[in-house]
DNA sequence: GAGTGGTCTAGACCACCAC
DNA sequence: TGGTGGTCTAGACCACTCT
């Protein structure tokens, strides 16, 4: 564990800033100057109260302000750890395992039905799959598309068997299948599946981050102060028509979205 | 205020959820099922304190988890209130203003270097700004421009004078002036100056989400619970060269952004 | 069993806000 | 001035981890 000397500075208790956040501070300092690295122990709560002749909740405060920042984890009955900063992983698709596949057909929610063009009691099929990074959930993604534009066995199968949708798309001949790449984004490799004569024109992606729901926090077993991107892809087919909404769900401390723009 | 009889259920203690968690879910469910509606103040500490027969503590300690959720905001002297939703802005480039412009020569960061393809003591200018919507700070950014590429008064001057930017770049006539529209971002409307032969050929953008930096935190005036994206934007011309590196910090509630993707 | 963080109590004083 | 949230104290018991 860090030693405690490594922590020099005192604590001015007539200062207008609160003690904790002086605390906070100085824990933070340490670790921007490395006196406290990656992974390393903190100095106990027992420890800290002593050093800093404050009391308990004093410490938990500051020791909170420095979770939800992300700089520090606390583990229970072990210690509170430095935390290596979020790294900056490339996606690479084959790192990817789909798991928990679902396929449904029902009532779009208002938003989606928006999207697609289509009124609020228009049929979807509804896809949920989950995505496994290094055995570890950090996606999970639901697309919507038209009912009358996905049809057939093989939509209704979350198995598409040996050589995956494409081979049974090609065995029926009447589908045409799309791989859905949007651009650099690596980050949902996606194949979709549309009735005859929809061709994919261009997608638009609409990006937003904010902290998760207790649910999503659950589900991608996200640590507090972690973030999440909320993804939301419409493809769109050449006659103009929205052929397929995706809802993505993604852990941001384990993706960076990358995009390639022309200039023009 | 929110009459706390909107708050019918009771706590279990014996149960192994968290007291605290269990007032928070208590909560969350109300806000959740439009009992407590946006905008809407909670009942005060003391009311909740006396509702749930526990502790003052207890009672921060739910509230501390719906503020983490971004789902409620404390202000001080005034009450808890429930939080509108981070609203989906879509952005007008004209809503936005440009305050504290300030441009320098300096060696650029290690990883800045490394995208522009400089060596670590190739000389970069460096433009800083910050944006505000609604009189709100939202977004921070800073270009770096190889400095063989960026010439003359203009860039030296924050102020460009009458006519913008381009006017100036036209009375010299030895510089081009080019529009960098970030797609449909439209989140950095944004005029560099390269001199002439450099035709920008495309953009790379590489988006990640987390909690912001106490600086950050400040500069953007975030509330609690709000993550940042940190968006970084490589501007490559037609020969392949990287002719500018931006690095912007947004607040997350008031972005979404939108990428536009061709289907290829 | 010893040490750690997680939860909870029952007080206290303060700063801020609205009336 | 009274009510609000912000900070702080000094305890207590618990669950978890490691040895």
């Amino acid at each position: 564990m860090a030693d405690s000397a490594v922590l020099t500075q005192a604590i001015d208790p007539v200062s207008d800033r609160a003690v904790y956040k002086q605390i906070a501070d100085h824990l933070r300092a340490a670790i921007g100057r490395g006196s406290l690295r990656e992974g390393e122990q903190l100095p106990s709560e027992a420890q800290l109260m002593k050093h800093y002749g404050v009391a308990r909740m004093t410490i938990r405060n500051a020791l909170r302000v420095l979770q939800d920042e992300g700089l520090v984890t606390a583990e229970h009955g072990r210690g509170v750890y430095v935390r290596a900063r979020p790294p900056v992983r490339r996606l690479a698709s084959d790192r990817f395992a789909q798991r928990h596949r679902k396929v449904s057909r029902a009532h779009p929610p208002a938003e989606i039905a928006d999207r697609l063009g289509l009124a609020a009691d228009g049929d979807v099929v509804v896809r949920s799959r989950r995505y496994l990074l290094d055995g570890r959930p950090v996606e999970t993604a639901v697309s919507y598309i038209p009912a009358d534009l996905a049809e057939g066995p093989p939509i209704a199968d979350p198995n598409p068997g040996p050589g995956g949708i494409y081979a049974r798309l090609e065995e029926q001949g009447a589908m045409a299948a799309f791989v859905v790449e949007a651009a650099q984004v690596g980050a949902t490799p996606e194949v979709d599946m549309l009735t005859e004569g929809h061709t994919l024109a261009r997608f638009t992606e609409d990006v937003s981050a904010r902290m998760p729901t207790p649910e999503e926090a659950k589900v991608l077993a996200l640590r507090p102060g972690v973030p999440v991107f909320h993804l939301v892809r419409t493809a769109y087919d050449i006659d103009g028509r929205a052929v397929e909404v995706c809802d993505t769900v993604m852990a941001a401390d384990a993706y960076q979205l990358s995009y390639e723009l022309p200039a023009h």
